[in-house]
DNA sequence: CCTAACTAAACGAACGTTTAGTTAGGTAGG
DNA sequence: CCTACCTAACTAAACGTTCGTTTAGTTAGG
């Protein structure tokens, strides 16, 4: 039985995610968690010791799995840099693009985090992400302010799924935009042409 | 008697902003904003039909009163276009660095909003904007994507000052990098240098 | 037969909201 | 000038509901 308990965590930290990630924590219910996954309110006190763990472990779940894709694209080899950044970035906005469920955690998290959260969604999300970036742009960009450029191509990549509905209403949206495709293609035109 | 209903009224409008741009909708109770206003939760009635007309009520106040600023450097006339660029784009850093109310109004809107207030979002924030910036992009840098480019300023301002918090804990950070001012140089400095 | 995984039921607290009554300032009639 | 009254702005108290959580008991596989 005790391989029920891990199968259980597993779905009740996914199916979790999915509330926390559409609600936010303080509009999902314990019982609205237990109904979606079939079980008694009480049955969640038995993997979680309250509605507080239950999100950390949702947060550290949803972190880990999702990273795994870019730190796959970052561990590849043999590359020239200009292809290193292109398939990074397009990971990154892949990820960003499909993953609503990751992304809404993050953005809820800059939002409502606390230092100690925030810590590790730097740590965790962010760092090796960011170490990427700022060193393929030492090389590929040597003029301009690493730290500024890095930040500047993950807020746009952020940024532009998180403002999707209103850039969609806005004069000139096309389709394409929406693209990590065509996304990637812009982002390291603006962040690689040179003065 | 008539006076002291629009006083009230304003006074709870920006107490209540601040409270909802802290912690959230859902996280806010009537009791806590009427604590908050010296106020019992009935007198509140008085005033907004329920809670959800007051939250629409601090949306349309605070988008209001926050745009005002932006749409005043917009009727500047007699400047250059680059000029006109950089001031355009340091007014909205400015108020985006420094009115946590609204950007953060702004960021749960994105997250929770409903199709009718997005289009508020749209139009009463962000349309004027972003014609700006498409309208002088235009003029400055023919080669671009206009909706592109003009989204992408208006989301690495939005997301430089988001994940401030993060950015502040990544290699190469300086204090430097949270002045409006840089932001504005390097904002324009990224999309304003040729192929 | 033990224990892990559950259910049924309930706890007190807090929630949004309503009802009934109170207060205070403006106003009209004498 | 005073008084009687009206109404807007409030308070005190309670409504039923839902919240997070706990307790006690049940079930089923090793």
């Amino acid at each position: 039985m005790a391989r029920a308990q891990t199968d259980t965590r597993t779905r009740l930290l996914e199916l979790t995610a999915e509330l926390f990630a559409e609600l936010g924590y303080a509009a999902v219910s314990m019982r609205e968690i237990a109904r979606a996954a079939a079980l008694t309110p009480a049955a969640l006190y038995r993997h979680f010791a309250d509605k507080d763990a239950l999100y950390e472990a949702v947060l550290e779940h949803v972190y880990r799995s999702r990273t795994q894709a870019l730190h796959a694209v970052l561990a590849m080899d043999g590359q020239s840099n200009a292809d290193m950044l292109r398939g990074f970035v397009m990971a990154f906005a892949g990820i960003v693009a499909n993953d609503k469920i990751f992304s809404r955690l993050l953005h809820r998290e800059l939002l409502d985090g606390s230092a100690a959260r925030m810590q590790r969604l730097s740590t965790q999300v962010f760092q090796e992400t960011f170490d990427s970036f700022a060193t393929l742009l030492r090389a590929l960009a040597p003029g301009r302010d690493h730290h500024f450029t890095a930040n500047a191509m993950i807020t746009i990549i952020l940024g532009h799924y998180e403002c999707a509905v209103i850039r969609r209403s806005l004069p000139g949206y096309l389709p394409i935009h929406d693209s990590p495709d065509f996304l990637a293609d812009h982002v390291i035109k603006l962040v690689l042409t040179g003065p």
